[in-house]
DNA sequence: AGCATGGTTGACAGCGCTGTCAATTTGTTT
DNA sequence: AAACAAATTGACAGCGCTGTCAACCATGCT
């Protein structure tokens, strides 16, 4: 089972392996009429180039690394998977690469991580992504590598992002649309530089309907759980300003946020809009149902995956920032404005 | 950084590069002051050994794959960070490789991975663990593999798993001491057979204090949340039958019944009492918080890691099957029996 | 026909390491 | 001290592939 070398398929062919190799690696100037005929001895001899083999002789080690340091076990998955199928389809290893962003020898460990792995390439997801000095050691490697969802335009470090910014406003005006005046923000990690760019979109939203953003509304989180109810907990102490909708910037603070809520006995959506960010699992697994914005972190990973793999390839050129859409998910978590009770 | 070879430290350490080797592999037949010269010299120079150029000339690779088809997030990132972080140390790579286990052709997939990825050996999780075919492949290949909580005993197939009879047993004593006769179970996936062994568990502590299980409380669910949900209504639809607490296979299922509890404006735990399994994030992202098992997910995957590390460098020995303990965890979401509306 | 030109192919030398086996050193025995 | 066994070390041949470079072939040109 798949134990043929290279010297199989060039004796079945009756080429030097040099041809066969030129074939496997798509290298230009060979006859297509040989080129069928070592297609052909491939595919009858089930040949698959031994991996240690090529990175031994070539430069390329056909492994690319995911580097992350994210407490969200489904974003992590989700990225995973998308990065995995891409990189199996193009014949290319994904190592997983679990870090610690308060590690100031970071940039060092990640060196040392592609030298020794002989990483060919990498994708850095957030709050990596918008690490400098992480991107300038790699910049000074010149090893490529692709940032996902990262806030900042860095010279020559391409990314793939998602409209965050549009998405927030859309959600707030969502909330003005309801009726909602007072609507209390709660913002993601400070170093999570892509969650920057939804508070901006809420403040965006509240301005174009002429309504002045409250600094006593604006509650800085850190993404967990725990940071939305302590965030619910500071908007609603004082009784009679408390808001009538909270915007949290991510799921898990969302969910912190009804917690609380449901911990002061209000009644949601009736006394208390809630909205979320990401649609993780959790936006569905609470009661009520989650209304958040649903992130194409699957695909998005996929696609960055695919702009590495296109640098690996020496293709540069073309679409080095993408942008792709997320979507309002309306659940039961939203609803018209308190006083009247509306029938929602 | 890093770029040396083993001709390199040869060199500095006077030696040829057989013996640098021999320190490297941890061979016998070293002289210790030879020995020591030689990991002085490794030290200066950071010398790293090549992995391809290892895996080419000997048989090993230094990969170990994980195999996982597992819905929870959670559950896949904490066996991964177990995994990785013992592999890390023994300077092995893992690769995670997701995969259908409704595919009919699974086993000769993996297989072709193992030739291909030129693997080492396997870790299993469930429901992998007990998925005869792929077990039995690994077997007549020869290939090391250790599984993770499985639920059989099968010849030659070392395992780590948690005592979930045991704990499903304790939890199901809990409920009874607090008063509870009618308690409802909602079952694991079919496939997934270590969640088998929780209602056993449960049936047994019913036994044990003279309770007759009643097949209308045993529902069968199939991990998910939706299913959590499904199995509560089937509960709770004779109203008068209906149990006081229910003990779900799992967190997701144990959170969907809390769910329908809300809708049907039941009183947790004053009017029923939920308890779940695993202690995933999403017990304490709900409300009110939920009582569940606490199983050592990250550090059986550690020694899942370590056993098969072992079998890799012929160590086949001692302890080839490993039970670890999983742990009660008391939270809000179980209270004494309804009628008294006790004080909790 | 004779000669550049450029497309096509193969011979060969490693990449950095490990397995084999023979050479050397060291320790033991009588 | 000679003879032997055991421990220690190194020379060398690849592992399966790619990069380099030279050889070859088919054109189109003068």
């Amino acid at each position: 089972m798949s134990r043929a070398t290279i010297d199989d398929v060039a004796a079945l062919a009756g080429v030097s392996i040099k041809t066969v190799s030129r074939v496997v690696n798509e290298e230009p100037n060979v006859r297509p009429l040989t080129k069928e005929r070592v297609m052909k001895a491939i595919a009858h001899l089930n040949y698959r180039p031994n991996t240690s083999a090529r990175s031994l002789a070539g430069s390329r080690s056909y492994i690319v690394a995911l580097l992350y340091d994210n407490p969200s076990a489904n974003y992590v998955i989700n990225v995973q998977d998308g990065a995995i199928k891409t990189c199996r389809q193009a014949g290319y290893d994904l190592l997983i690469h679990p870090c610690d962003c308060r590690d100031p020898n970071l940039a060092n460990e990640i060196s040392t991580l592609i030298v020794q792995s002989r990483i060919d390439g990498l994708l850095l997801t957030p709050p990596l992504s918008d690490m400098e000095p992480v991107v300038q050691a790699l910049l000074a490697r010149g090893t490529p590598f692709v940032r996902i969802a990262p806030v900042g335009h860095l010279k020559g470090a391409p990314y793939v992002a998602t409209n965050d910014h549009e998405a927030a406003f859309e959600m707030t005006r969502y909330l003005i649309g309801l009726g909602h005046k007072d609507i209390g923000f709660i913002s993601g990690h400070p170093d999570h530089c892509s969650v920057v760019r939804r508070l901006a979109g809420y403040k965006e939203a509240l301005a174009s309907c002429g309504i002045q953003p409250r600094d006593s509304l604006i509650i800085q989180g850190y993404n967990s759980f725990a940071s939305g109810e302590a965030g619910a907990r500071e908007l609603f102490q004082h009784g009679e300003g408390r808001p009538t909708a909270v915007f949290a910037s991510n799921d898990d603070m969302a969910a912190g946020v009804i917690k609380v809520a449901h911990e002061m006995e209000l009644n949601i959506p009736g006394d208390l809009s809630v909205a979320g960010f990401d649609d993780t699992p959790v936006a569905l697994q609470i009661w009520p149902s989650l209304t958040t914005v649903r992130q194409p972190i699957k695909s998005r990973a996929e696609k960055a995956a695919q702009l590495l793999l296109e640098n690996l390839r020496g293709k540069s050129p073309a679409g080095r920032e993408i942008i792709m859409d997320s979507a309002l998910v309306i659940r039961d978590s939203t609803g018209p404005c308190a006083p009247q009770r509306g029938g929602n």
